[in-house]
DNA sequence: TAGATATGTAACTATAATGGTTACAGAAGG
DNA sequence: CCTTCTGTAACCATTATAGTTACATATCTA
């Protein structure tokens, strides 16, 4: 299984956008270069909106604009207002308690699992928006 | 959205519990041990077998035992064993090519999700079931 | 050789997450 | 007022997962 949905590489074309247009877009617009459904871009926006990472405006000539300058948002913000709970984890299994290994495998591989989850996080909490755009800008004249 | 099944976990408990028992276990042992139906863990056998971590006998007195000592055992091959593509992916969204966003983002988000999933491997691969082995036995020894 | 005990594996089911879609209420601007 | 947005509910199809029953087949032992 992967590890994410399509919510957080969504989230990040949709920050992107915003960072190379410098103004206000439209869910249908969005939706236009995502290809995808508006009503799903607008649901990715209210959770960036929720931890303030856009903020959108209501009625006509309304949409989203990029509440932070691109150099201050890391992907690591986008992934946690995305991808909800724990990356790594046990879901819902019960180990037979009376086992000598059942007992205490899930505290240890809950062990081996932070260590992993903060390896990821330390990767996406150095890579900022700026670094996606700027790479997106490299690759564009680079093409042409 | 969570990183693995519950293969993973399951397999690594499985492994573990063949480690410190060293002898032959079948799956309705080992289900007994997991709490969960033995094909679930014939299943996960299977492909345990297949990537050469476990040898499997068929008839009476069958039952799975550990191919190789624990010390030589990685969870990063267990992780590779059960669950199955990449970690962390892109799934099948085709933003739109004539936008210089969307014709940009999936290379440059697959850059950054490599980093991201060579920092996991680098914690899955240097931990061996060994270990996990050991972590058990000093928590069954600490809470007595 | 017969019976007991395993694995191997197909088939079916329930459950949950995801993402796409339609529909509509309400806000904001011209 | 009318148009253009967001916000949000409701519904559906698809997919992954894991639990379950059932049975063919292999192997050991008496």
């Amino acid at each position: 299984m992967m590890i994410t949905s399509s919510r957080f590489p969504v989230a990040v074309h949709i920050l992107a956008l915003l960072a190379m247009q410098q103004r206000s877009l439209s869910s249908t617009y969005i939706a236009g270069s995502v290809n995808t459904n508006p009503v799903v871009i607008r649901r990715i926006l209210h959770t960036l909106s929720q931890a303030g990472l856009v903020t959108t405006q209501l009625g006509s000539d309304g949409g989203a604009t990029l509440a932070r300058s691109p150099e201050a948002i890391t992907l690591l913000e986008i992934h946690r207002a995305t991808e909800a709970g724990e990356l790594f984890g046990l879901r819902n299994s019960q180990p037979n308690q009376y086992c000598p290994c059942g007992s205490n495998i899930q505290p240890v591989l809950s062990k081996v699992f932070h260590r992993v989850e903060d390896a990821m996080q330390g990767v996406l909490g150095e890579t900022t928006l700026a670094q996606v755009v700027e790479d997106i800008e490299t690759r564009r004249s680079a093409v042409k």
